[in-house]
DNA sequence: TATTGTTATACTCTATAACTATA
DNA sequence: TATAGTTATAGAGTATAACAATA
């Protein structure tokens, strides 16, 4: 039976190396980290409502928008009416969204997924369990 | 032998999941995640100078200056020179900031560190061996 | 010259509150 | 009334560049 760890020490870890990444993965990237998955989000589900974008990447439609709007203004993203629902706002990819998305993942082969393809098979699979855990504990 | 997992999903899905972690620390927190780090820091290992502080928590000894500006208007910690060295200052924790550390760890207990106490002793491994593997991605 | 820290400035990221427009 | 989105505002968190003081 594996023993528990001590996690009050363990929580202090998580904050450290998890702030650590964020901020490696921030300094790597071209753009955004915010814009990044948006972009990376539209191309894998195509074009979809704010809302749905805010509900996906958990933040408030607020916090969507003002990232919409500073990608619009640089053109990777273009607002469409909804036709069948004059609320709701569609968000697609333009070619120039596409283009950036597609150098940025060229770009990060040089690091985080050239880096995970390092892992072992093994070290894959803690990788992904662990994040399971990461997101049972943040819908807590 | 283990098979290798689609490193780009995995990359778009840490990226993910450590973001909504992140916010999730940030929204249960009653002071800011950069100074309740700090805070701890000292507590377990006691004064140090801003250099160590910065290199600990790898972030540029500018943005640890910032923080500890903060943290000393709010009466957390006190500057105070270092008696060997002329050019440093050694950061050490307020009575009023031992309070605050105590009382952060007493809410936390209500979310974090319970939550890692409900995860079985495997569970717990996972989360720390995956950490050493994020913080291996993140060195690189 | 090298090291420690600061000031000035700017950008990313997110939140809450109050609002408009449509259903 | 409820839902989708926006505007306004603020605060957290971090970075780079240029600088001063000390070793």
């Amino acid at each position: 039976m594996a023993k528990t760890l001590d996690t009050t020490l363990l929580a202090s870890r998580l904050r450290l190396v998890v702030g650590h990444f964020v901020r490696r993965m921030r300094a790597e990237h071209r753009f955004p980290l915010a814009q990044g998955a948006v972009l990376g989000r539209l191309d894998r589900e195509g074009a979809q409502s704010i809302g749905s974008l805010a509900a996906a990447e958990r933040v408030r439609p607020q916090s969507m928008t003002q990232t919409l709007t500073d990608m619009e203004g640089d053109g990777l993203v273009k607002r469409c009416p909804d036709p069948s629902d004059g609320r709701r706002t569609l968000i697609e990819l333009t070619p120039h969204g596409l283009e950036t998305l597609e150098a940025d993942r060229r770009h990060r082969e040089g690091w985080l997924a050239e880096s995970l393809a390092d892992l072992s098979g093994a070290e894959q699979r803690t990788l992904a369990d662990a994040l399971e855990l990461l997101e049972r504990l943040s819908e807590k």
